[in-house]
DNA sequence: GTGAAAGCGCTAACAT
DNA sequence: ATGTTAGCGCTTTCAC
C-alpha cells in the first residue's frame, strides 16, 4: 500500500479511499492509483483492516459433519446468505463430540468471528457466556442450547412430525409400530420419541422402542430381535435419515410399513418408495443465518425460537397395510 | 493483553511468552498471568497475531457445491487434514461458474489463507500467477488448472475408468453403448468420454453420444431420442453421479444395461443394484492437502500430478444382458 | 528470566 | 480533494 502510495504520488490515505470506493477523491486521482495497483498487483490484506476495525466479514459455523447431506444442505444455505452479506464462512465439523465442539467455537471466537451458527453436540454451553457478553451472537440451529444460556434458536417441528409420521401409520392400520432412534440424549432424538409416544397414546409399548446411536450391526440386530418376538411390529418409525438408511439395509427386501424422519436423495427411486417426514435442511440454514445477520444489525431484542415446519411425503412404504 | 500484563504486573512480552508456551518464564510468574488471564477471561487476537506473523493458519477451499456428497466427502476430508495441521477452513461454493470461482480465490488471497485448495470451474487460472509467484501454494483437486499454471494436481483415474465400465458393458455382450456426459468443457466430462471411445474402438457411434449439463428433462428426453431411434443402445454409460440419477429416474423401471460414474449411497438398494465406477473423493481431498502441506513446509520441487485410481463396483445393473 | 520499543498494514479522526 | 497522525493487538528484536 505504501509502495502503491509513492508510484502514484499520493497518500496512504488516498490508496485507502480508492481501494474502499470512498467519495471525495479526483477522478483522475484515483486512475492514477488504480493503475499503481494494477502495476504492483497490489491487494488490501484482510488481516490488519479487520485488526483495525474490529470486524472479520466472517461467520463461524460449527455443525455435526459437513459430509452427512442434511448438514451440508445446511451449510450451503448458512454459506450463501452469509456471501450475500459480503462475509466469508469459516466451518468446522464437531462429529458429535462436544469437546470439539467448544474448542471450534473457542478457535472461532479467537479469529474473532462476527457470529456463530452452531448445531450443538453437546448439552452445557455455559463457555458460550463470555462470548455472547462480549458481543458475539450465536444462534443455534437444528438442536438448542443446555441451560442458561438464552439464544437465538431455529429448530424443525420435531415432535410435530413424528406424531404425523406414527400418525399416518396408525391410519392405515397399524397399531404395533416400532421406533428406532438415535441416542436418547440427542434433543431431536428425544423430541421424536416424545411426538411417536404422543401419537400412539395407550397403544405405546415400550419394547417397541430401540434408541442408539446408527450403525448397520445394531440396527440389522435390533430389528431381528423386534421382528423375532412374540407380537412384532407390522410397521416402524425411523427417528432420522442415516437410521432409515439402516433400516432399509437390514429389511434387504422385506416387506414392513416404514416411514422416515427426513427425506433423502433417491428415497422415490426404491421400490417401495420410501415415505417421509421431510425437513428443510436448506431453510433452517437460511432463517438461522439471516437472524445472525438481523443481530449483526444491531438487534437486541429477547431471544427469538423459530420452529420450521415438516411436511409428510407418501412414497409408498408408509402406506403398506398391516402384514 | 495489555490489561492481563497490570493485572499481573508484567511486561506484554510476558503474557505472550505465556500466551504461546514459549520457555524461559518463571513458573510463579506464569502461573500468576494465567491466573490473570482466566479472570479477565483473555483470549489472543488472531487477527492482531496474523497481521503480526503473516500466516494465517488457514487454508482457502473453493468447490463445485458443498451441498453435493461428492464434494462434501471431499471438503470433509480436506478439513480434518487441514485440522491435523493446526488450520482452519474457509470454504466457499463456486457453482460451476469461472467468475465466482475467481471471486472467491481473490478473497481468500486477500485474506492471506496460507494455501488454496481448488476445484477449478473454469480453464482460465492466469489470474492466480501473482498469487503463486507471492508464495501461496494452490492444489488443484478433481480437475486441472488452465494452461500455463503449473501448479501440484490429484486427479482420479477419469479416462482408465470410464474404459473399464465401458469395457465391462463390452464383456456383457453389448455392441451398441450410449454415453450421457456433462458438458464438454468440463475436463472430467472430456476424459471420460475419451476413456469411452478408446474402449469402444471401432464400435465407437457418435450419435450414441450426448454431452450436456446434468437435469432431469434433458436427460429424460435425450433418453426417450437415444432409446427410440433406429438401432437404440442396448446398454448406457452416465458419466457421473448426477447424470445416474436423473437416468435412474427417466428410465423409469426400464431395464436398461447402466455402469455409472461416481458411487453413490443407496446404489446397491435399487433393484437391480446400480453398477459403478467408483472414485473416492475422501481420498482426492486428503492427497491434495497433504501435498498443500508438503509445500507449506517447504517443499519447492516441481509440480507433482498425482493420479488416483478408481474401481469397478458390479452391483447388478451393468450385469444385465443386452435386450 | 524479563522488559521496552518498533512495526505488521490498515483505517478513523482530524487536519489542511 | 488530499494528507497526517495515531493506534488496532500482537510478535520480534534486542537490551537488561
Amino acid at each position: 500500500m505504501k509502495d502503491v502510495a509513492s508510484a502514484a504520488g499520493v497518500a496512504l490515505k488516498t490508496v485507502s479511499r480508492v481501494v474502499n470506493g470512498e467519495p471525495g477523491v479526483h477522478p483522475a486521482t484515483a486512475e492514477r492509483v488504480r493503475a499503481a495497483i494494477d502495476a504492483l498487483g497490489y491487494s488490501r490484506n484482510e488481516s490488519a483492516r479487520m485488526l483495525r476495525r474490529g470486524r472479520t466479514a466472517t461467520v463461524g459455523l460449527v455443525i455435526e459433519d459437513i459430509a452427512d447431506p442434511f448438514y451440508s444442505g445446511l451449510g450451503r444455505a448458512v454459506e450463501q446468505v452469509a456471501i450475500d452479506h459480503g462475509c466469508l464462512l469459516l466451518s468446522g465439523s464437531s462429529g458429535e463430540d462436544p469437546a470439539r465442539e467448544r474448542e471450534l467455537v473457542r478457535t472461532f471466537c479467537a479469529r474473532r468471528v462476527d457470529g456463530l451458527i452452531v448445531v450443538p453436540a453437546g448439552d452445557d454451553h455455559s463457555y458460550l457466556r463470555p462470548e455472547l457478553d462480549a458481543g458475539t451472537p450465536a444462534v443455534f440451529v437444528d438442536r438448542p442450547p443446555g441451560p442458561g444460556i438464552d439464544v437465538d434458536t431455529v429448530l424443525c417441528d420435531n415432535a410435530g412430525g413424528a406424531e404425523r409420521a406414527v400418525g399416518h401409520l396408525l391410519s392405515y392400520g397399524h397399531r404395533r409400530i416400532a421406533f428406532l432412534g438415535d441416542s436418547p440424549s440427542i434433543f431431536t432424538a428425544a423430541e421424536r420419541l416424545a411426538g411417536y409416544r404422543r401419537a400412539l397414546g395407550g397403544l405405546f409399548d415400550e419394547r417397541l422402542v430401540v434408541m442408539r446411536p446408527p450403525g448397520l450391526g445394531g440396527v440389522r440386530a435390533d430389528l431381528e430381535r423386534l421382528l423375532g418376538g412374540e407380537a412384532p411390529p407390522t410397521a416402524v418409525f425411523t427417528g432420522n435419515g442415516r437410521l432409515t438408511v439402516a433400516t432399509l439395509r437390514a429389511l434387504a427386501g422385506r416387506r414392513l410399513a416404514l416411514v422416515g424422519f427426513d427425506d433423502f436423495e433417491l428415497a422415490d427411486l426404491l421400490s417401495p418408495g420410501v415415505t417421509v417426514v421431510a425437513q428443510d435442511p436448506a431453510g433452517l440454514g437460511r432463517v438461522a443465518t439471516e437472524r445472525l445477520f438481523s443481530r449483526l444489525r444491531g438487534d437486541r431484542g429477547p431471544a427469538q425460537h423459530m420452529q420450521l415446519p415438516v411436511r409428510l411425503i407418501p412414497r409408498g412404504s408408509g402406506e403398506l397395510p398391516p402384514e
